[in-house]
DNA sequence: AGCACGCCGACT
DNA sequence: GTCGGCGTGCTC
């Protein structure tokens, strides 16, 4: 043996011209280590320094023609970069003109050396204990078949979810009926779950039985907690890995290593265990990609969605979209033909009745935030169980304005808005937190404040005041509440933050619905239709939901529970406009040199150029727009232009940086659309 | 990034 | 003559 061999390595440098794999010769001693995956030290001469890297594999004739160096060490045994996530890093970083570093970087945790050694030292010194064989659990509520048969053949569904609660035997019961309200704080096992979160456990004991691994993806930690508690009872506890951000880096690291000893098993975590290196993948399986938590905020900036589509790609495993309001990306998808949609049978609607769109036999109620209709729907209901009031956003008051001109109060030291949280609290920033003393507004010299608006804490006063006894729980985004238990309740929720009711809540009243619509945005529709929709999902079969406020198309089709159609003739709308998803779209940022070299070089028409716009700091933003196509051709010339400018990057004279910013990149962010 | 190489102005 | 400025290019 012995045979000379030449390590591919990737290098960790953030630098983009060396985003790529560099050769190295494997010293004699190391030739056992020197294994693909394994992460190594290598030299990097005119750095001047050893850097780390990973081996992406091991040739025996490299093409690089001149001298090698040596690796440096491997820094251990575990393979921690398998062929397969490297090639999703290195497709997902050139379609969106960024380095593979960076994907590689949430795709594999940070190295926690006892762990790995504790890990290694029991997987290499004993035999895998086989895990007992699982048997497929029938996906109920859909044509048969169909999901099951997308697992086996590597199909692609977008699935519309069933909008019900359900609960899942074999949890811990203690919860529904605990007497107070459960904070995120601790953290029980969810006895009721979506319905949606027990179909994708259904549909992952597929692969599973059939010893291909699957990946579920969620956006927050409560969608984690159901699939969880739905998965717990369809799986034995070894065959489920959770990777997630609420884990300590020593846990998140050794579930992560658990999914390199080959066995099937179902990883479930937020949008980076898209990248989990799970072997035989047999399953993508996403919830609600609408969720702007599936958006990676770290460079460079790739969606969940899109990196399970790549991966799909890469290698023929099924994949899943489970939504109750399809995102526009999936919409297009369907329209495209590479989605199939799949919908329940039988059909199940909620009951949802729209004020707006009701005969109006009394107009001033119509007009009010509550009207009188939806406070009979929450006293009748009130009987027999909790009821789910949706609300735009938390606090007292979350905006106040001068009682002078109107103007809305802003902060003296940041210029941030003023708001209330409590019915006592004193105005203070909802930027900086400072509090404002002897206020007075910079445009009148007004001194005295006045509310404007509810948040869910004025909500929950004045209903407290009109159902007087009831018991009122507070949910939104400074205390979320993941259950309540079955009792009357008026369960007061900003969007997005709806706990799950035991048995379903059994009315739902969805305020500020306007207020949420004028929200200046490409997706606010899209949005809204989605937030709508997954309260309506919490509710108890036929029980109301009342959507207070908004009509026209948007409450046509959630009555009617017909989202689809409703993205569909958004979808047409951006067609007109050129807006995403229709087309794609990239954000150029950079000194205005910069961008327009960029955007010189992307060759897109001039209709297609937006911008430059100021983006301070002495930099400008364009975004320019082209069609799927071109993408790959796009992303390609970009970033040879990144490469360019890095590599060029210099000093002025007296070694003061001439340039405040280097060129960037970002594809797909819909966010400059919203102005 | 960091470092070497290389090609023109002031200096012992 | 050559010492050293920083513009340019490369990193296996």
């Amino acid at each position: 043996m012995g045979h000379a061999s030449i390590a591919r390595v990737l290098v960790d440098s953030a630098l983009p011209q060396l985003d790529r794999l560099f050769d190295y010769s494997v010293p004699e001693h190391a030739s056992d280590a020197a294994r693909p995956g394994v992460r190594v030290r290598v030299p990097l001469r005119s750095a001047g320094r050893v850097a780390d890297g990973v081996i992406v594999e091991v040739v025996e004739k490299g093409d690089f023609a001149g001298a090698l160096s040596e690796l440096e060490s491997v820094v251990s045994s575990a393979q921690v970069l398998t062929p397969e996530v490297y090639q999703l890093a290195r497709r997902a970083a050139d379609r969106a003109a960024g380095s593979a570093n960076d994907i590689v970087r949430l795709a594999v945790p940070k190295r926690q050396a006892r762990v790995e050694k504790a890990w290694l030292g029991r997987v290499e010194s004993s035999e895998p204990s086989p895990r007992q064989p699982v048997a497929p659990v029938a996906v109920a509520g859909y044509p048969e078949g169909v999901v099951e048969d997308a697992v086996a053949r590597g199909g692609r569904l977008a699935v519309d979810a069933i909008p019900r609660v359900t609960d899942v035997p074999g949890a811990v019961s203690s919860v529904a009926d605990s007497t107070t309200a459960t904070s995120s704080a601790d953290v029980p096992p969810a006895t009721w779950v979506g319905e949606w979160a027990v179909t994708m456990a259904q549909a992952a004991t597929h692969a599973i039985a059939s010893d291909r691994s699957v990946i579920l993806v969620v956006p927050d930690y409560r969608d984690q907690q159901q699939l969880q508690s739905a998965l717990a009872a369809l799986l034995p506890p070894d065959r489920i890995v959770r990777l997630d951000a609420t884990q300590s880096n020593a846990d998140r690291y050794h579930a992560f290593l658990s999914c390199l000893e080959g066995a099937a098993v179902v990883a479930i975590g937020n949008r980076s265990t898209v990248y989990a290196p799970v072997a035989r993948l047999g399953l993508i399986a996403v919830w609600d990609d609408g969720d702007p938590l599936h958006v990676e905020p770290l460079a460079p900036y790739v969606h969940t969605r899109d990196a399970a589509l790549l991966r799909q790609e890469l290698c023929g495993c099924a994949l899943l979209f489970f939504s109750h309001a399809r995102s526009a990306e999936v919409e297009r998808l369907v329209e495209v033909g590479w989605l199939t949609p799949v919908a329940p049978t039988p059909a199940v609607n909620p009951r949802v009745i729209a004020t707006a769109l009701q005969a109006n036999d009394d107009a001033q109620s119509g007009r009010a935030r509550i009207p009188t209709a939806a406070w009979a729907t929450a006293r009748e209901a009130l009987d027999s169980g909790p009821v789910l009031v949706q609300v735009a956003r938390p606090g007292y008051a979350p905006r106040l304005a001068c009682a002078g001109c109107g103007e809305t109060a802003r902060c003296r030291a940041c210029e941030g808005p003023l708001g209330t949280a409590t019915v006592r609290s004193a105005p203070a920033c909802r930027w900086c937190g400072s509090i404002a003393v002897n206020w007075s507004c910079t445009h009148c010299g007004v001194k005295t404040i006045r509310a404007v608006g509810s948040g869910s804490a004025r909500t929950a006063d004045e209903l407290g005041r009109a159902f007087p006894g009831v018991r009122i729980i507070v949910s939104d985004g400074d205390h979320i509440v993941t259950q309540v238990d079955a009792r009357p309740a008026l369960v007061i929720a900003t969007r997005g933050a709806e706990p799950i009711a035991t048995g379903g809540y059994r009315a739902a009243l969805l305020l500020d619905g306007e207020r949420m619509l004028a929200r200046e945005s490409l997706r606010v529709a899209e949005d809204c239709l989605r937030w709508w929709s997954n309260a309506a999902a919490l509710v108890a079969p036929r029980k109301p939901v009342v959507l207070v406020g908004v009509g026209g198309e948007i409450a046509r089709a959630l009555s009617t529970w017909r989202q689809a159609e409703f993205i569909h003739r958004e979808l047409v709308d951006r067609r007109a406009l050129r807006f995403p998803p229709v087309v794609r779209v990239a954000t150029l940022t950079g000194t205005a040199d910069e961008v327009s070299a960029a955007v010189a070089a992307a060759n897109v028409p001039s209709t297609d150029v937006l911008g430059p716009v100021e983006a301070g700091d002495g930099t400008v933003r364009t975004i320019v727009r082209f069609d799927y196509a071109r993408g790959a051709d796009v992303a390609a010339t970009l970033r040879a232009e990144i490469v360019r400018v890095a590599a060029s990057r210099r000093r002025g004279p007296r070694g003061t940086p001439v340039r405040g910013s280097t060129l960037r990149a970002r594809f797909d962010d819909v966010e400059p659309f919203d102005s």
